[in-house]
DNA sequence: GTCTATAGGGTGATAGAC
DNA sequence: GTCTATCACCCTATAGAC
Protein backbone atom coordinates (compact mmCIF):
# COMPACT_ATOMS: atom_id res chain seq x y z
CA UNK A 1 0.00 0.00 0.00
CA UNK A 2 2.59 2.20 0.73
CA UNK A 3 5.67 1.16 -1.39
CA UNK A 4 4.62 -0.94 -4.39
CA UNK A 5 6.58 1.53 -6.59
CA UNK A 6 8.39 -0.84 -9.42
CA UNK A 7 11.74 -0.57 -7.98
CA UNK A 8 12.52 3.06 -9.04
CA UNK A 9 13.27 4.87 -5.48
CA UNK A 10 16.89 5.37 -6.03
CA UNK A 11 18.16 4.96 -2.75
CA UNK A 12 17.81 6.76 0.75
CA UNK A 13 14.14 6.07 0.86
CA UNK A 14 13.08 9.64 0.51
CA UNK A 15 9.18 8.30 -0.41
CA UNK A 16 9.34 7.00 3.56
CA UNK A 17 11.11 9.85 4.91
CA UNK A 18 8.47 11.69 3.22
CA UNK A 19 5.80 9.78 4.61
CA UNK A 20 7.58 9.80 8.18
CA UNK A 21 7.64 13.69 8.29
CA UNK A 22 4.50 13.72 7.38
CA UNK A 23 2.81 11.90 10.24
CA UNK A 24 5.09 13.72 12.19
CA UNK A 25 4.50 17.03 11.07
CA UNK A 26 0.88 16.50 10.69
CA UNK A 27 0.65 15.07 14.51
CA UNK A 28 2.04 18.85 15.73
CA UNK A 29 0.74 21.19 13.68
CA UNK A 30 -2.50 19.33 12.34
CA UNK A 31 -3.13 18.91 8.59
CA UNK A 32 -4.65 21.98 7.52
CA UNK A 33 -2.37 24.17 8.90
CA UNK A 34 0.69 22.04 7.66
CA UNK A 35 2.39 23.48 4.48
CA UNK A 36 4.21 20.89 1.69
CA UNK A 37 7.20 23.13 2.40
CA UNK A 38 6.79 21.76 5.99
CA UNK A 39 6.69 18.61 5.25
CA UNK A 40 9.90 18.69 2.66
CA UNK A 41 12.01 20.79 5.28
CA UNK A 42 11.28 18.16 7.89
CA UNK A 43 12.27 15.43 5.45
CA UNK A 44 15.26 16.88 3.98
CA UNK A 45 13.86 16.84 0.94
CA UNK A 46 13.76 20.13 -2.10
CA UNK A 47 9.98 21.00 -2.06
CA UNK A 48 9.42 20.72 -5.60
CA UNK A 49 10.30 16.97 -5.14
CA UNK A 50 7.30 16.21 -3.14
CA UNK A 51 5.58 15.82 -6.21
CA UNK A 52 7.72 13.75 -7.80
CA UNK A 53 6.83 11.03 -4.93
CA UNK A 54 3.28 11.83 -4.02
CA UNK A 55 1.03 13.95 -6.72
CA UNK A 56 -1.28 15.35 -4.16
CA UNK A 57 -1.20 16.76 -0.96
CA UNK A 58 -3.65 14.40 0.16
CA UNK A 59 -1.65 11.39 -1.03
CA UNK A 60 0.71 12.40 1.92
CA UNK A 61 -2.18 12.16 4.52
CA UNK A 62 -2.56 8.64 2.76
CA UNK A 63 0.84 7.80 3.78
CA UNK A 64 0.52 9.05 6.90
CA UNK A 65 -1.75 7.19 8.22
CA UNK A 66 0.19 4.60 6.53
CA UNK A 67 2.92 5.40 8.82
CA UNK A 68 0.79 4.86 11.79
CA UNK A 69 -0.30 1.71 10.39
CA UNK A 70 2.68 0.53 10.56
CA UNK A 71 3.72 1.84 13.90
CA UNK A 72 0.69 0.38 15.39
CA UNK A 73 1.37 -3.33 13.62
CA UNK A 74 4.93 -3.04 15.22
CA UNK A 75 4.02 -2.07 18.99
CA UNK A 76 1.28 -5.25 18.93
CA UNK A 77 3.87 -7.64 17.71
CA UNK A 78 6.11 -7.16 20.26
CA UNK A 79 3.10 -7.45 22.82
CA UNK A 80 1.79 -10.21 21.40
CA UNK A 81 5.25 -11.68 22.81
CA UNK A 82 3.67 -10.91 26.52
CA UNK A 83 2.24 -14.56 27.29
CA UNK A 84 -1.04 -12.97 29.33
CA UNK A 85 -3.63 -10.75 27.58
CA UNK A 86 -4.13 -8.98 30.51
CA UNK A 87 -0.32 -7.96 30.86
CA UNK A 88 -0.19 -7.24 26.67
CA UNK A 89 -2.76 -4.53 27.25
CA UNK A 90 -0.75 -3.07 30.83
CA UNK A 91 2.06 -2.74 28.54
CA UNK A 92 0.00 -1.04 25.81
CA UNK A 93 -1.01 1.03 29.02
CA UNK A 94 2.54 1.38 30.02
CA UNK A 95 3.68 2.83 26.07
CA UNK A 96 0.61 5.42 26.12
CA UNK A 97 1.79 7.11 29.95
CA UNK A 98 5.46 7.16 28.29
CA UNK A 99 4.31 9.40 25.75
CA UNK A 100 2.79 11.52 28.17
CA UNK A 101 4.74 14.26 27.30
CA UNK A 102 3.77 14.50 23.75
CA UNK A 103 0.48 13.70 24.31
CA UNK A 104 -0.01 17.06 26.75
CA UNK A 105 1.54 19.04 23.84
CA UNK A 106 0.01 17.69 20.69
CA UNK A 107 -2.38 14.59 22.01
CA UNK A 108 -2.75 11.62 20.30
CA UNK A 109 -0.46 11.15 17.12
CA UNK A 110 -3.23 9.20 15.67
CA UNK A 111 -6.72 9.95 17.19
CA UNK A 112 -5.87 14.09 16.64
CA UNK A 113 -5.07 13.23 12.80
CA UNK A 114 -8.34 11.22 12.59
CA UNK A 115 -10.46 13.83 14.41
CA UNK A 116 -9.24 16.12 12.08
CA UNK A 117 -9.99 14.09 8.61
CA UNK A 118 -13.46 13.46 9.81
CA UNK A 119 -14.36 17.20 9.29
CA UNK A 120 -13.39 16.34 5.61
CA UNK A 121 -16.44 14.87 3.61
CA UNK A 122 -13.55 13.10 0.93
CA UNK A 123 -13.17 9.30 1.86
CA UNK A 124 -9.98 9.68 3.69
CA UNK A 125 -11.55 9.54 7.27
CA UNK A 126 -12.47 5.89 6.46
CA UNK A 127 -8.68 5.06 5.42
CA UNK A 128 -8.27 6.77 9.25
CA UNK A 129 -11.07 4.63 10.51
CA UNK A 130 -9.64 1.39 9.59
CA UNK A 131 -6.53 1.81 11.66
CA UNK A 132 -8.89 2.61 14.67
CA UNK A 133 -10.36 -0.46 13.98
CA UNK A 134 -7.56 -2.46 13.80
CA UNK A 135 -6.57 -1.06 17.60
CA UNK A 136 -9.56 -2.34 18.45
CA UNK A 137 -9.50 -5.56 17.05
CA UNK A 138 -6.42 -6.28 18.84
CA UNK A 139 -7.73 -5.03 22.32
CA UNK A 140 -11.22 -7.46 21.72
CA UNK A 141 -8.68 -10.52 20.81
CA UNK A 142 -7.19 -9.99 24.22
CA UNK A 143 -10.18 -9.77 26.29
CA UNK A 144 -11.53 -12.67 24.42
CA UNK A 145 -8.22 -14.45 25.39
CA UNK A 146 -9.39 -13.32 29.37
CA UNK A 147 -12.52 -14.83 29.01
CA UNK A 148 -14.76 -11.85 28.43
CA UNK A 149 -18.09 -12.51 26.80
CA UNK A 150 -18.48 -8.51 26.14
CA UNK A 151 -14.88 -8.32 24.51
CA UNK A 152 -16.29 -5.90 21.86
CA UNK A 153 -17.74 -3.38 23.92
CA UNK A 154 -14.59 -4.15 26.87
CA UNK A 155 -12.47 -3.00 23.89
CA UNK A 156 -14.41 -0.23 22.50
CA UNK A 157 -14.46 0.93 26.28
CA UNK A 158 -10.55 0.30 26.85
CA UNK A 159 -9.58 2.27 23.71
CA UNK A 160 -12.22 5.60 24.26
CA UNK A 161 -10.61 5.90 27.34
CA UNK A 162 -7.50 5.70 25.95
CA UNK A 163 -8.71 8.39 23.32
CA UNK A 164 -10.49 10.65 26.43
CA UNK A 165 -7.52 10.63 28.25
CA UNK A 166 -5.36 11.99 25.47
CA UNK A 167 -7.77 14.39 24.67
CA UNK A 168 -8.11 15.75 28.68
CA UNK A 169 -4.34 15.40 28.90
CA UNK A 170 -4.02 17.54 25.67
CA UNK A 171 -6.58 19.94 26.44
CA UNK A 172 -5.14 20.66 30.19
CA UNK A 173 -1.53 20.13 29.15
CA UNK A 174 -0.68 18.13 32.24
CA UNK A 175 0.84 14.63 31.64
CA UNK A 176 -0.20 13.88 35.21
CA UNK A 177 -3.66 13.21 33.48
CA UNK A 178 -2.33 10.51 31.47
CA UNK A 179 -0.27 9.14 34.63
CA UNK A 180 -3.39 8.81 36.81
CA UNK A 181 -5.89 7.64 34.03
CA UNK A 182 -3.40 5.23 33.04
CA UNK A 183 -3.25 4.20 36.43
CA UNK A 184 -6.95 3.94 37.12
CA UNK A 185 -7.78 1.71 33.46
CA UNK A 186 -5.62 -0.64 34.54
CA UNK A 187 -7.26 -0.83 37.77
CA UNK A 188 -10.14 -1.75 36.06
CA UNK A 189 -8.30 -4.73 34.10
CA UNK A 190 -7.16 -6.34 37.93
CA UNK A 191 -10.84 -5.87 38.81
CA UNK A 192 -12.24 -7.95 35.82
CA UNK A 193 -9.44 -10.55 36.56
CA UNK A 194 -10.57 -10.55 39.99
CA UNK A 195 -14.02 -10.69 39.08
CA UNK A 196 -13.05 -14.00 36.52
CA UNK A 197 -11.13 -15.99 39.50
CA UNK A 198 -13.30 -14.79 42.01
CA UNK A 199 -16.11 -16.32 40.28
CA UNK B 1 -16.88 38.48 27.65
CA UNK B 2 -18.97 38.22 24.71
CA UNK B 3 -20.79 41.01 24.43
CA UNK B 4 -19.41 44.43 26.59
CA UNK B 5 -19.99 46.77 23.45
CA UNK B 6 -21.54 49.95 24.82
CA UNK B 7 -25.09 49.19 23.44
CA UNK B 8 -24.58 50.30 20.08
CA UNK B 9 -25.39 46.88 18.48
CA UNK B 10 -28.52 48.00 16.77
CA UNK B 11 -31.43 45.50 16.15
CA UNK B 12 -30.87 41.77 14.96
CA UNK B 13 -28.25 40.73 17.45
CA UNK B 14 -25.73 40.10 14.54
CA UNK B 15 -22.67 39.61 16.59
CA UNK B 16 -24.69 36.69 18.80
CA UNK B 17 -25.67 35.43 15.45
CA UNK B 18 -22.34 35.64 14.27
CA UNK B 19 -20.95 33.95 17.30
CA UNK B 20 -23.32 30.82 16.82
CA UNK B 21 -22.96 30.21 13.38
CA UNK B 22 -19.42 30.22 13.73
CA UNK B 23 -19.70 27.62 16.58
CA UNK B 24 -21.59 25.57 14.46
CA UNK B 25 -19.42 25.96 10.89
CA UNK B 26 -16.30 25.30 13.33
CA UNK B 27 -17.84 22.47 14.40
CA UNK B 28 -18.58 20.78 11.01
CA UNK B 29 -15.70 21.73 9.02
CA UNK B 30 -13.10 22.37 11.57
CA UNK B 31 -11.60 26.20 12.45
CA UNK B 32 -9.21 25.96 9.27
CA UNK B 33 -11.38 24.74 6.74
CA UNK B 34 -13.87 27.50 7.56
CA UNK B 35 -13.65 30.98 5.77
CA UNK B 36 -15.32 34.00 6.73
CA UNK B 37 -17.37 33.96 3.92
CA UNK B 38 -18.74 30.80 5.23
CA UNK B 39 -19.55 31.87 8.42
CA UNK B 40 -21.11 35.21 6.98
CA UNK B 41 -23.04 33.28 4.70
CA UNK B 42 -24.09 30.52 7.74
CA UNK B 43 -25.44 34.04 9.93
CA UNK B 44 -26.61 35.61 6.56
CA UNK B 45 -24.84 38.56 7.06
CA UNK B 46 -22.37 40.06 4.31
CA UNK B 47 -19.17 39.07 4.09
CA UNK B 48 -17.29 42.42 4.53
CA UNK B 49 -19.60 43.54 7.65
CA UNK B 50 -18.19 40.88 9.92
CA UNK B 51 -15.44 42.64 10.36
CA UNK B 52 -17.31 45.38 12.20
CA UNK B 53 -18.19 42.70 14.85
CA UNK B 54 -14.89 41.21 15.15
CA UNK B 55 -11.69 42.31 13.50
CA UNK B 56 -9.84 38.97 13.16
CA UNK B 57 -11.02 35.48 12.55
CA UNK B 58 -9.17 34.84 16.00
CA UNK B 59 -11.78 36.79 17.24
CA UNK B 60 -14.53 34.80 15.79
CA UNK B 61 -12.93 31.52 17.43
CA UNK B 62 -12.61 33.09 21.14
CA UNK B 63 -16.36 34.58 21.07
CA UNK B 64 -17.62 30.29 19.36
CA UNK B 65 -15.71 29.51 22.84
CA UNK B 66 -17.66 31.55 24.43
CA UNK B 67 -20.92 30.59 22.44
CA UNK B 68 -19.36 26.80 23.82
CA UNK B 69 -19.49 28.08 27.82
CA UNK B 70 -22.65 29.69 27.27
CA UNK B 71 -24.29 26.33 26.22
CA UNK B 72 -22.32 24.61 28.79
CA UNK B 73 -23.80 26.98 31.34
CA UNK B 74 -27.01 26.80 30.58
CA UNK B 75 -27.15 22.87 30.33
CA UNK B 76 -25.19 22.48 33.90
CA UNK B 77 -28.29 24.92 35.61
CA UNK B 78 -30.97 22.49 33.84
CA UNK B 79 -29.30 19.55 35.28
CA UNK B 80 -28.92 21.34 39.49
CA UNK B 81 -32.74 21.55 39.15
CA UNK B 82 -32.53 17.69 39.72
CA UNK B 83 -32.48 16.23 43.15
CA UNK B 84 -29.64 13.35 43.46
CA UNK B 85 -25.96 14.13 42.18
CA UNK B 86 -25.80 10.55 40.60
CA UNK B 87 -29.63 11.43 38.66
CA UNK B 88 -27.77 14.65 37.65
CA UNK B 89 -24.52 12.82 35.95
CA UNK B 90 -27.03 10.04 34.30
CA UNK B 91 -29.24 12.79 32.67
CA UNK B 92 -25.59 14.57 31.35
CA UNK B 93 -25.08 11.07 29.79
CA UNK B 94 -28.96 11.00 28.37
CA UNK B 95 -28.21 14.25 26.86
CA UNK B 96 -24.67 12.74 25.09
CA UNK B 97 -26.95 9.74 23.60
CA UNK B 98 -29.26 12.16 22.57
CA UNK B 99 -26.67 14.39 20.70
CA UNK B 100 -25.13 10.53 19.08
CA UNK B 101 -26.05 11.33 15.59
CA UNK B 102 -23.77 14.78 15.32
CA UNK B 103 -20.95 12.91 17.32
CA UNK B 104 -21.28 10.31 14.41
CA UNK B 105 -20.72 13.06 12.37
CA UNK B 106 -19.14 15.87 14.02
CA UNK B 107 -17.51 14.43 17.02
CA UNK B 108 -17.87 16.39 20.21
CA UNK B 109 -18.65 19.91 19.32
CA UNK B 110 -16.01 21.45 21.98
CA UNK B 111 -13.38 18.60 22.36
CA UNK B 112 -12.71 18.87 18.55
CA UNK B 113 -12.56 22.36 18.71
CA UNK B 114 -10.09 22.16 21.78
CA UNK B 115 -8.11 19.14 19.99
CA UNK B 116 -7.68 21.69 16.95
CA UNK B 117 -7.06 24.59 19.03
CA UNK B 118 -4.14 22.68 20.59
CA UNK B 119 -2.38 22.35 17.74
CA UNK B 120 -1.50 26.00 17.70
CA UNK B 121 1.02 27.89 19.63
CA UNK B 122 -1.18 31.10 20.91
CA UNK B 123 -3.48 31.47 23.91
CA UNK B 124 -6.28 30.53 22.50
CA UNK B 125 -6.30 26.68 23.45
CA UNK B 126 -5.84 27.97 27.11
CA UNK B 127 -9.47 29.79 26.75
CA UNK B 128 -10.48 26.64 25.51
CA UNK B 129 -9.07 24.78 28.21
CA UNK B 130 -10.87 27.08 30.99
CA UNK B 131 -14.15 25.53 29.22
CA UNK B 132 -13.39 21.71 29.69
CA UNK B 133 -12.23 22.58 33.55
CA UNK B 134 -15.39 24.20 33.81
CA UNK B 135 -17.14 20.69 33.15
CA UNK B 136 -14.84 19.19 35.18
CA UNK B 137 -15.43 21.00 37.88
CA UNK B 138 -19.45 20.86 37.44
CA UNK B 139 -19.09 16.92 37.39
CA UNK B 140 -16.70 16.68 40.46
CA UNK B 141 -19.04 18.56 42.62
CA UNK B 142 -21.82 15.87 41.33
CA UNK B 143 -19.09 13.36 42.63
CA UNK B 144 -18.67 15.06 45.82
CA UNK B 145 -22.05 15.41 47.14
CA UNK B 146 -22.32 11.71 46.44
CA UNK B 147 -19.63 10.75 49.00
CA UNK B 148 -16.61 10.26 46.62
CA UNK B 149 -13.23 10.62 48.06
CA UNK B 150 -11.52 10.68 44.81
CA UNK B 151 -14.19 13.05 43.29
CA UNK B 152 -11.44 15.09 41.45
CA UNK B 153 -10.17 11.82 39.48
CA UNK B 154 -13.56 10.47 38.83
CA UNK B 155 -14.62 13.34 37.29
CA UNK B 156 -11.44 13.30 34.97
CA UNK B 157 -12.26 9.63 34.34
CA UNK B 158 -15.95 10.56 33.61
CA UNK B 159 -15.22 13.30 31.34
CA UNK B 160 -12.52 11.18 29.72
CA UNK B 161 -14.69 8.28 29.02
CA UNK B 162 -17.23 10.79 27.25
CA UNK B 163 -14.45 12.56 25.20
CA UNK B 164 -13.20 9.00 24.12
CA UNK B 165 -16.77 7.62 23.14
CA UNK B 166 -17.36 10.84 21.49
CA UNK B 167 -13.99 10.16 19.08
CA UNK B 168 -14.70 6.54 18.50
CA UNK B 169 -18.05 7.27 17.72
CA UNK B 170 -16.91 9.81 15.23
CA UNK B 171 -14.17 8.20 13.82
CA UNK B 172 -16.25 4.98 13.08
CA UNK B 173 -19.20 6.98 12.00
CA UNK B 174 -21.45 5.06 14.01
CA UNK B 175 -23.71 6.71 16.83
CA UNK B 176 -24.76 2.96 18.10
CA UNK B 177 -21.42 3.48 19.94
CA UNK B 178 -22.39 6.19 21.59
CA UNK B 179 -25.43 4.15 23.00
CA UNK B 180 -23.74 1.31 23.75
CA UNK B 181 -20.61 3.21 25.95
CA UNK B 182 -23.25 5.45 27.43
CA UNK B 183 -25.04 2.77 29.02
CA UNK B 184 -21.91 1.16 30.55
CA UNK B 185 -20.96 4.80 31.48
CA UNK B 186 -23.91 4.74 33.35
CA UNK B 187 -23.99 1.51 34.93
CA UNK B 188 -20.68 2.20 36.21
CA UNK B 189 -22.33 5.44 37.86
CA UNK B 190 -25.11 2.14 39.89
CA UNK B 191 -21.51 0.33 40.83
CA UNK B 192 -20.22 3.15 42.61
CA UNK B 193 -23.71 3.57 44.35
CA UNK B 194 -23.85 0.42 45.35
CA UNK B 195 -20.94 0.47 47.40
CA UNK B 196 -21.22 3.12 48.71
CA UNK B 197 -24.85 2.18 50.32
CA UNK B 198 -23.69 -1.67 50.45
CA UNK B 199 -20.97 -0.28 52.41
C1' DG C 1 -23.61 51.63 10.82
C1' DT C 2 -23.64 48.74 6.65
C1' DC C 3 -21.69 46.86 2.71
C1' DT C 4 -18.70 46.41 -1.90
C1' DA C 5 -14.58 46.09 -4.21
C1' DT C 6 -10.07 45.03 -3.96
C1' DA C 7 -5.43 44.70 -2.20
C1' DG C 8 -1.91 41.72 -0.35
C1' DG C 9 0.10 37.40 1.13
C1' DG C 10 0.62 32.68 0.89
C1' DT C 11 -0.20 27.87 -0.80
C1' DG C 12 -0.86 23.77 -3.87
C1' DA C 13 0.47 22.38 -8.04
C1' DT C 14 2.97 22.43 -12.76
C1' DA C 15 6.40 23.09 -16.53
C1' DG C 16 10.49 22.24 -17.87
C1' DA C 17 15.84 22.85 -17.10
C1' DC C 18 19.51 19.93 -15.48
C1' DG D 1 15.50 11.07 -11.52
C1' DT D 2 16.13 15.57 -9.31
C1' DC D 3 15.14 20.22 -8.60
C1' DT D 4 14.03 25.48 -9.62
C1' DA D 5 11.03 28.91 -11.00
C1' DT D 6 6.60 30.25 -11.42
C1' DC D 7 1.59 30.11 -12.18
C1' DA D 8 -3.08 30.37 -10.63
C1' DC D 9 -5.99 30.45 -7.01
C1' DC D 10 -8.12 31.48 -2.57
C1' DC D 11 -8.49 33.72 1.70
C1' DT D 12 -7.89 37.35 5.22
C1' DA D 13 -8.17 41.92 5.87
C1' DT D 14 -8.75 46.90 4.49
C1' DA D 15 -10.24 51.22 2.24
C1' DG D 16 -13.75 53.75 1.42
C1' DA D 17 -18.63 54.43 -0.90
C1' DC D 18 -23.30 54.55 0.71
Amino acid sequence: MTDSKPAKTARGGKRERLASAAAQVFHQQGVERTTLSDIAEAADVPLGNVYYYFKTKDQLVEAAIGSHLATLRAATDQLDRIPEPVDRLKALIAGWIEQRETAARYGCPFGTLATELDKREDGLDQTAADVMRALISWVEEQFTQMGRADAHESALSFVAAYQGMAVLTNVLRDPEVMVGQGRRLAEWLDTLERDRLGA
